[in-house]
DNA sequence: ATGATAATGAGAACGATTTGCGAAAAGTCA
DNA sequence: TGACTTTTCGCAAATCGTTCTCATTATCAT
């Protein structure tokens, strides 16, 4: 089922508005399956509204982000990216050659890192575990 | 023993000179116990020489790191934070109230790491590990 | 000491992000 | 619907951490 209006329902039940600039930038995140930069989410929400600003893009991410509908990676310094929080937590393999994000997730570490944390006498918040690889060579 | 002197040696066998500049930084960054932001650093190394500047808090940071001398790390989004690389491998621990930062090493963790990058058919280059959480409210 | 050349300080420039402000649109209520 | 209140908007200027430019200074092999 389509969870798009459900977001919407959820923002006007918390008071927020729903603007044709937030439809369309919330568009381009459900289409997204890279990790778009603001930049990147700016050119793709003014397809479907040209009126939507850069100023308009970071204000909503922001306020999306702390709704906990968007999740905000910070990878490699070159400015933030983003993705949809909709599905199961996930960490990323960013690829050194393409700059391509993978997901995935391991029960494991997840217990490792809880583990780890109570040893030192910490609960852990929320975590950051990104590897970065390249693809052997052909060979 | 002292290792002061040794990389300062090595420094110069890399054609690198050894300024007063340099050696303050080094000095602040031996000294530290605590990540360092540039900004602590810079504040830090005018203590020893005023004539420190930001520009070279950067540069020499920059060129530090690419010697392997010192770890660059990018925790939450307000700048960097340095450290001498001497010891062996860590993770971090970032308390969220107080911003201290905890070092931790999992063997187990790594392994699983490079287990789940061979499986996506990745070696991994780097990675980073951090996690944010907060000491139990006492009661 | 001298000279070739790398490193410096000051400040301008940068890229990503944030903010101030008056104008425009959303939601409300009659 | 129209009038009203409040949020959100676009624009441009402002911030923040960091990097760069360039004229000057300092290091180090000679």
């Amino acid at each position: 089922m389509d969870n798009s209006a459900q977001i919407e329902t959820d923002l006007r039940a918390e008071g927020v508005r729903v603007t044709r600039q937030r439809l369309a930038i919330l568009h381009v995140l459900r289409m997204a399956s890279d990790h778009p930069r603001a930049e990147d989410i700016l050119t793709r929400a003014k397809v479907q509204d040209p009126s939507v600003s850069q100023a308009t893009v970071y204000r909503t991410l922001a306020m999306l982000e702390k709704a906990g509908t968007v999740l905000k990676n910070e990878f490699d310094g070159a400015g933030a990216r983003y993705e949809l929080a909709g599905g199961a937590h996930h960490d990323h393999l960013i690829d050194l050659d393409t700059g391509e994000v993978i997901e995935f997730h391991s029960q494991k570490i997840e217990r490792l890192q809880a583990e780890i944390a109570a040893e030192l006498g910490y609960d852990i918040e929320w975590h950051r575990l990104e590897l970065y690889g390249r693809r052997p060579k052909a060979r």
